[in-house]
DNA sequence: TCCTTTATTGACCGATCGGTCCTAAATTGG
DNA sequence: CCAATTTAGGACCGATCGGTCAATAAAGGA
């Protein structure tokens, strides 16, 4: 048995970070194979072997993003170093962060994602539910050992309450507010929880 | 001087009505025209007359998304029937409200240009900023009648939370959370600014 | 009635879309 | 060196995109 013959000239994984920022920037629709094959430097057959159609790459980059993005923010929830409200502060602020650093506006691609794609594409929807149902476990995790004494239905309805809070700063994010005044509306919703 | 010829088949507001819906539930580059001609039951050069290109379209149809939606939010934080608070739990009630009784989830139109277009086109991220802030104002207004003696730059950031909250509930309504679950996050933010 | 003005219709345009295919290059096992 | 196998590059495909145009229809004023 002979194994494979031409070797790739490019990494995969690499490949797959520049895809997922762009259809995170720029969504599904107005993200073009053209885009893709300039950002990447591939050829469009090297792309469709290696990943499929595009709606397989738009998956396949959601599920990057969870593997980056989202265990990276659950592992800050989980962060031994803090205090348990203060990974929850530090979860919050990780958006407010980015924008402040690196006029990061790209908003959370879990949520461009249900805006975009959800209505359309059930593979989607599944995606982005597990991500963000990975987020509120680790919230309420976290939130359950600063509050030991707190009924664990409270913590499932406050642990939503700071997810909702998350992907609301995002999209604030997306519309230009300053980092100020999303770190001022963070406080007050972790004072809300506390 | 004669006034124009042969007259206007369609009600040009209706339509815009129609075009709205699309744009707000598929987002600008997902609705082609063939959608909306299929939709309005108008031909190409109609619309094209009626309302430009499809960019003048989309801004169009979000102006008329203010008039209509923001609008009507905001007379709700305005209602003399309620009290200050009652006014905001109906404001933050109002997705919920539709996802329960019309199973819509379409989330918040401006956010979701926010998300589509803001960072393409600068006119889109103006009017999604100014639909913002007339809500802003109103809950502002609102929750200064609720605690008069609050300092104004506390009421700025619970505005700014509860916007902020807004926005989440509708990203979550478009990831198909049902509206229990919204109404208990909900229920839980109205506590933190009370 | 005829002329002017505007709206509607459908054919048409070039560009670009996602996707396929064929050829050439690169690698390994025999 | 050769055969087998896989990748890379790019020509090519039909479909659809946003947008235009010319012809026709419908109204009011003269």
């Amino acid at each position: 048995m002979q194994q494979p013959g031409r070797p790739r000239e490019f990494d995969p994984d690499e490949t797959l970070s520049k895809i997922m920022q762009l259809f995170w920037e720029h969504g599904y629709e107005a993200t073009g194979l053209s885009d893709i094959m300039a950002e990447t430097g591939l050829g469009k057959a090297s792309l469709y072997s290696a990943f499929g159609s595009k709606q397989s790459m738009y998956l396949k980059a959601l599920a990057h993003y969870e593997k980056l993005v989202v265990d990276a923010a659950v592992s800050v929830l989980r962060s031994p170093d803090l205090s348990p409200l203060d990974r929850i502060d530090a979860f919050l602020s990780s958006p407010i962060i980015a924008v402040r650093d690196h006029k990061d506006r790209l908003g959370c691609f879990l949520c461009n994602a249900a805006a975009d794609r959800a209505s359309l594409d059930k593979e989607t929807g599944v995606l982005v539910r597990r991500g963000y149902e990975k987020m509120r476990t680790a919230i309420a995790k976290s939130l359950t050992e600063a509050f030991p004494e707190t009924h664990s239905d409270i913590v499932d309805v406050r642990s939503q309450l700071v997810l909702t809070v998350y992907s609301g700063l995002r999209v604030m994010s997306r519309m230009g507010l300053s980092h100020e005044i999303l770190a001022l509306a963070k406080d007050e919703a972790i004072r809300a929880v506390s």
